[in-house]
DNA sequence: GTCTATATAATGATAGAC
DNA sequence: GTCTATCATTATATAGAC
């Protein structure tokens, strides 16, 4: 378990630097890092702003400082979701811990926003979703690497879509009614086709045809 | 076909209006609106601030015409590829018009920035997908309306990961080649489960148990 | 370590000339 | 319709007191 690290502390006994870091962490997954102002931060922080930046220089210093916090999180947790053998479900393993939510959130939005870090903890995503697939879907796929990729776009995206999500279903994803529901549709969704045999048929043959347009790939 | 739209004209003999929605809709899908300055916009369409100004009134006003045009777009199109029967993938459907696919991008970007206007498509889009599966899956899902959402929500989160998605596959899925490639993929994610039988017990499994400890709501 | 006060730059909004 | 010039606001960055 990762109770003991740092995401489950409970009282207000942090130091700044950790409060400022928790504060900027939530509004930059909120409202992104043009949207969140180091005033607000410090405000949510009960700090000055002055403050935030004798512990973190730059706001672009303490945006990197939440990357290494966040995707440091994610990286322990995601592959020990990988080593327990299960599909990586941010789902499953945020009932757990309420305060991985926020990671994940804050690591959704930046990747829609386009950070370094983000994007390298993606790749490695998706190195472990294709070590997944290896094992469990051995020689099934034509395309392991895509499919892997395809597959934490979707969930990463999935995640950045959580307030849209959250509207449409009539409850909070991340309440426990609501994650309950949403790991029961997401059941249904990974374990059985979406498209029948004949829609999938219908399906390849607009590929081909797709295929057919573009000679400078020939048909395998 | 919509040939004939508003989004496939070819040079450059628009007027400063359309310009202005123009690069405004580009911009705002790249870096979001706060990250797009009314002086950038007046820059790549070629005028002045003051003519933005003089257009749109004020950068929200000018965000509330980028959403009436670009959700406009989409509505045609998506209606029209329910009414071929076809699942709403905006692949094929960007395959044939370019320029549809900014307005994705824009349409995703709102969504994660939180427009009213592209929550009201987005839940449109999830009525839409739900007619589509009470007719190609009929009494098969327990939740079709939960699923049609987790189903739009990952179509557009798809699209809002675009970069990471490109980057990691290592060419642009907005490329004829990356298009093709993704294709085939979501062909395969669509028409087998990622979950096998065993797989999806042991989640039946998790999620019972997660259920278990939420006694205000009744096994079913 | 923490604060207040200030400098500098950028942004949205605006006025008025052509 | 289109421009240039400018205002008012807000943001980050910085300096210096306690």
């Amino acid at each position: 378990m990762v109770a003991s690290a740092a995401g489950d502390r409970s009282a207000e006994d942090l130091t700044a630097r950790a409060r400022i870091r928790d504060a900027a962490l939530r509004l930059f997954a909120e409202r992104g890092v043009e949207g969140a102002t180091i005033r607000d931060i410090a405000k949510a922080a009960g700090v000055s702003g002055g403050l935030v930046r004798h512990h973190f220089g730059s706001k672009d210093d303490l945006r990197a400082a939440c990357d290494a916090y966040a995707l440091e999180q994610i990286v322990r947790i995601k592959e020990q979701a990988i080593r327990d053998g299960r599909v990586a479900d941010t789902g499953f393993l945020a009932a757990a811990h309420p305060t991985i939510l926020l990671t994940y959130r804050y690591f959704a939005r930046s990747l829609v926003d386009g950070s370094p870090s983000a994007a390298a903890m993606f790749d490695a995503m998706v190195d472990l979703s294709e070590a997944w697939l290896a094992q469990n879907h051995p020689g099934e796929l034509a395309d392991p690497r895509g499919y892997a990729a395809l597959f934490v776009a979707m969930e990463t995206g999935l995640l950045a879509m959580h307030a849209q999500l959250s509207r449409a279903l009539g409850a909070g994803i991340f309440t426990p009614e609501g994650h309950l529901r949403m790991s029961r549709i997401k059941l249904d969704f990974y374990s059985k086709p979406l498209l029948s045999p004949e829609l999938a048929a219908q399906a390849q043959a607009a590929i081909d045809q797709l295929q057919a347009a573009q000679p400078e790939r020939p048909a395998q």
